[in-house]
DNA sequence: TAAGTATATAACTAACTACTTATATATTCA
DNA sequence: TGAATATATAAGTAGTTAGTTATATACTTA
């Protein structure tokens, strides 16, 4: 991947949302697994809001795109953001997130019944 | 150099430190040069305790180290640190502080007489 | 169309943060 | 030793932030 040069403005931009650990918890989960809002919730102890505001930051500052796909809208990193290339290097250096998505896998919140 | 990898926890403890654009710029400038507080001080548009600050809270969680020399406290990265790999990736994409080093060489605010 | 589910937005608040000014401490040097 | 310089610490404060609860909007399905 090509390393992008940013302006210091950008930069600190971004370092300052990654600076919050649920919001690095859940780009890093991201980057493994897109996920819907009643997924992420599974693997918080915290309010419905609370994550859509984290997710809504993230996405005002371009790092991850949203998709509606029926009921749920889904949301995934956005790889053609210019500071993607710095947010790659980050998540690098994070431990996987498999514990946590086995766990939202298991809960399973977008399946409402079992036929 | 050693990719590490770290813990959530700890990596964004150093991502909210380098989230402020003052502490974010100092770090870059550490990284071509070793300053004291004073040189610092030619570059920003802010208070000596401002700067001093800054420099704790960076020394706290162990990115900066500091060397007393004679009346002046020379602060530089610390190399050693855990996080210095993350750190260091991080710095790659930031540009040089050309501009502010040359600045506080010509200033030369350690340099108290001309003889 | 009504009820249920998913998500977003609004309004509020406690805690935190980045500054400031005032002052203390440490060093140098005449 | 006393004045000047460099830095740190303390105390106060305005602005920001991350959470909350309450409510609105959007979609699905019976």
């Amino acid at each position: 991947m090509q390393k992008t040069e940013l302006e210091i403005n950008q930069a600190s931009q971004l370092l300052k949302l990654l600076g919050d650990k649920t919001r690095l918890t859940i780009i890093s989960i991201l980057k493994q697994r897109e996920c819907c809002v009643c997924e992420l919730l599974e693997v918080f102890d915290m309010s419905q809001p609370s994550i859509s505001q984290h997710l809504r930051k993230l996405k005002d500052l371009g790092l991850v795109k949203e998709e509606r796909r029926g009921q749920w809208i889904y949301y995934s990193l956005n790889a053609t953001s210019e500071l993607f290339s710095l947010l790659d290097d980050i998540l690098n250096h994070l431990p996987e997130q498999t514990e946590k998505i086995k766990q939202i896998e298991k809960s399973n919140p977008t399946l409402r019944c079992g036929c």
